[in-house]
DNA sequence: ATCTGCTTTGCACACGTGTGCAAAGCCTGG
DNA sequence: CCAGGCTTTGCACACGTGTGCAAAGCAGAT
């Protein structure tokens, strides 16, 4: 049914092999019939086909994008920048769901091994060490996003997020505005982010020259129902928060219902400040100041760093390092302040940093 | 690198063919070389080669998912079940999303065909009739999702939410609840979804045996800002609604910010019912009276629609369908009723209705 | 006219897998 | 002991594409 490059030699009456040269613009084959048989190919509506090309080329111009789940507003905007951004590079994305059962895990990696994808890249927020390694024996590249990983193997890199200096700067916006006793609802327990947020949060106060109180760090679970729970155990502390910063907006707008409902004020009486912009940020009342992750450039950075892996030969690239990129604060109504943006070090939003030994 | 059927067989001491054959559980080999090539496969890990197979067997086992954003909630919901189902049934999802410019478009369609996926998903709330001829030129099944579109070819089906019923649902409720002046807020002005649930919220006055009021039908977006810009004129209506259906969640979303705003309580004053069931219909307060869309089920059945096209051998079967789905009522407190879920039609979600000439 | 060098084309093989057909091996019945 | 049938294996080709190498065609120089 579907037209090969044999058809079109026929129809020339060349043999295949001239077709292909003509087709790939080979300056082995004469202008004329390069000519000829191109419009032939046109006219026939020639599609060449991937699978036979990539079997001779050892390249299958496809990478594995590796997901727990797209639901997450965050995941989903990654997911769009990676497959934007592969597409302008010629390459293909195929979805490969991580769901929490162990043996779809397995059966997910022997399909991108099948598949033969020249690269993996993987979103998920909690990437146990055994499912890498899993990954990591396809001996491809891989790039994790927003992943902590204790182990980075030799093709094994990553593009995270500064969670501690955006931390720090969401705090800062409040210590700007003169708050002094600010509180801090934590994500769930065993999150490295958790940790790094909390780090920004202390360099916040020190160098605004506050104390650190640990009575005003409260433990929360990075869902909505967590910031609830929260809001009555920070009331307790005494002297109360005059503002809070949440591990991330969904903790964030469970603990401004719980205001709305006790008939606390915000911003008046308490401000608000998350992390991570998810799209409802803006929609919630009052609107959410929050940390804004890159979503668009981290997707776009995996992809660019996958295929520099790739076009490396499989060696290491010695000079490549792990990418951390920051994010910006989006200030709107929930801090108290009048809304604006607040770009990370000027213009650029790109940071290298030197992480491997 | 990579090990294949040769080096298993040069390992075994047999023809490739005995291995290929041994690996594919064939009578024609013996049990136990059979069993001595498995061992060996395992031993040496070896992972078949998808491209090299669907060479010979004229099958890709691969689906193409069009999307036109994945950022959107619903989108990406369905993305996930199209992804699951999927891989359940042994086929890899290849994404493509359809971005506004009409060469990213043939360029995804070239990228598609070249990949020779078995058969098309598209996911995209409007699909214009010359991207779907550009598809539909791939010469492989094609299931369209919530995605109204006159022509369709002789192996185009669709998966569509039955927007009448659901609508209609959704405004008996209110009704049910007593009140007698309710109002709509429409969508985008040229959608054809909002052609059909404006009908349903029809069928509902009609069957409580109310007068439709033109003066009651607002226009609005299908966005949060539509929502909120309707707010004022439905209240200007003499006499002022009770009850508003809106066309889909942001707009239910914007018209409750907006009454928030003008001191107006909701539902005491104000009962609001949106449609979608997006995710965050839940957190916003109050709590949002929705129809959900059976968003896993249309991504389950789109997937098994498309191998049973893929099934038939190409040949149209005669005897299916398109499928359209029920929504599902879910009550929480923006429309002032106890919370609950009413399920369509008893238990079963799914009817199929002749569509076909 | 012959040789040399350049351009253009085709042959043949490769990639990894599946399968029809023939051949070889084995067993059983005569 | 041999024929026939059954089981098991290998040869060869196919899928669609890319490429090294040889060969053919052609022009120019001696």
């Amino acid at each position: 049914m579907t037209v090969s490059i044999k058809d079109i030699a026929r129809a020339a009456a060349v043999s295949h092999s001239t077709v292909s040269r003509a087709l790939g613009d080979s300056p082995l084959v004469s202008a004329e019939t390069k000519a000829r048989i191109q419009r032939l190919a046109q006219e026939m509506g020639y599609s060449p086909d991937a699978q036979a090309r990539s079997l001779v080329m050892g390249r299958t111009l496809t990478i594995g994008l590796v997901v727990t789940t797209i639901t997450d507003p965050f995941i989903a905007e990654i997911v769009q920048a990676v497959e934007t951004t592969a597409h302008e590079r010629g390459y293909s994305v195929i979805l490969a769901t991580f769901s929490s059962r162990r043996e779809r895990e397995i059966a997910a990696v022997e399909m991108l091994q099948s598949k033969r994808v020249d690269a993996v890249i993987v979103t998920s927020s909690r990437v146990g060490a055994h499912y890498l390694a899993h990954i990591e024996r396809l001996s491809v590249p891989v790039v994790l996003i927003n992943s902590h990983s204790a182990h980075t193997g030799p093709y094994t890199f990553a593009v995270n997020v500064d969670n501690r200096h955006g931390a720090c700067v969401a705090t800062t916006h409040l210590t700007d505005l003169g708050h002094v006793r600010i509180a801090y609802v934590t994500g769930a327990a065993d999150h490295s982010d958790d940790q790094e947020r909390l780090a920004g949060y202390r360099d916040a106060l020190q160098h605004a020259g506050l104390p650190f109180d640990p009575a005003l760090v409260v433990a929360g679970t990075g869902r909505a129902g967590g910031g609830e729970r929260a809001l009555p155990r920070l009331l307790a502390v005494q002297p109360p928060p005059t503002a809070v910063f949440c591990y991330n907006d969904l903790t964030a707008i469970g603990l401004m219902r719980a205001a709305q409902h006790t008939g606390i004020a915000v911003p008046r009486e308490l401000a608000v400040v998350g992390f991570d912009d998810i799209p409802f940020a803006s929609y919630i009342d009052p609107p959410l100041t929050t940390v804004a992750q890159p979503t668009r450039e981290m997707g776009r950075q995996a992809v660019e760093m996958a295929l520099v892996l790739l076009e490396s030969g499989r060696e290491p690239a010695s000079d490549l390092s792990n990418v951390v990129l920051q994010g910006e604060l989006v200030v709107r109504e929930s801090s108290g302040a009048r809304p604006h943006r607040v770009q990370p070090d000027g213009q650029s939003s790109v940071s290298n940093t030197q992480e491997r030994r």
